[in-house]
DNA sequence: ACCAAAATTTAGGCATACCAAAATTTATTT
DNA sequence: AAATAAATTTTGGTATGCCTAAATTTTGGT
């Protein structure tokens, strides 16, 4: 796999955190399936740099510093994975490519993505053209329906 | 900069090739800003690894091989950056993050997101939608547009 | 409280992608 | 056809993220 990031041991520490307190170096190795004594390295290493704090043999918490940084991150994958599924990706894949994508994105595009999964969730939005994508992603029939055309469309003509 | 890979070299290759025959260590040294002797190196290694032609001091082209990565790159580059500009993402942010993305975006993700835009660009397609995202993304309102609201709708009523 | 097992850390190594400086080859100018 | 300039390659070196094996510390069972 892909060389690891601080923002994916910050994202993955927080989460370990919220489940049981302290994070210890085998739940990281295991997560991330790489080797404990890779583990103790950057458990020094970001602790160095003040991302975590770190007592040898007794794991390790965030640091202030360590949540922003995590939460910022965490917060990047949800919205990537959020829109994938949108998109029709499997949940899994979609888990997968947020992760490796989460690092490299502008945050004005995020910024974008955000808005527009939000916008595609709008509890009181016509969303029907999500409907017609999926519709024409699984047939590649597109079904014209600009507004006079709407009584012969099956997707347009249930009722909202 | 990050770490560039393979295919990094072979979609710039592919790009300088089809400009200028020929491909030098120099031009692609300041394209993607590594020192010529780094250039070397990867040169040496891309044709150990049969991507490019090389003979020392007369530059590159590609391989059959090497062609297929960066068309296969290319696709994917050219894909991501028009859905982000379809999502109303600057064009430069669009073509760096492109960039970064391509590498790491799982072939099912691809082909999702061909669809999208391709979905989004249909000649005969109605993309309001589209433009209630601006709408929506500009100003933070969404203006109900079920079909019985459609008149009173300032996108909708737009005839097309 | 002891001892074995488990977890963690240390030590030593490897591969990669980069760099700067020196050496070499190619191109250009006169 | 030299001489000089430019491009390229070689050489030697750095930082990083990973690994395995060995050493150390902690934990759990009796």
């Amino acid at each position: 796999m892909r060389k690891k990031t601080i923002e994916d041991y910050a994202e993955l520490i927080y989460i370990l955190q919220e489940e049981k307190g302290t994070v210890h170096t085998k739940d990281v190795a295991s997560a991330l399936d790489v080797n404990p004594a890779s583990v103790t390295e950057i458990f020094q290493k970001l602790s160095d740099e003040e991302y975590i704090n770190y007592e040898k043999y007794s794991g390790v918490t965030l640091t202030e510093k360590g949540r922003r940084i995590a939460v910022k991150t965490k917060k990047k994958h949800d919205t990537l994975k959020s829109f994938l599924i949108l998109l029709g990706v499997d949940e899994e894949i979609a888990d997968e490519d947020a992760c490796k994508i989460e690092h490299h994105v502008n945050p004005e595009t995020m910024r974008k993505l955000q808005k527009f999964v939000k916008f595609a969730k709008l509890e009181d939005g016509c969303t029907r053209w999500l409907d017609h994508f999926k519709y024409y992603d699984e047939t590649g029939k597109y079904i014209l329906c600009t507004p006079k055309d709407q009584e012969k469309c099956p997707i347009h003509s249930k009722e909202i």
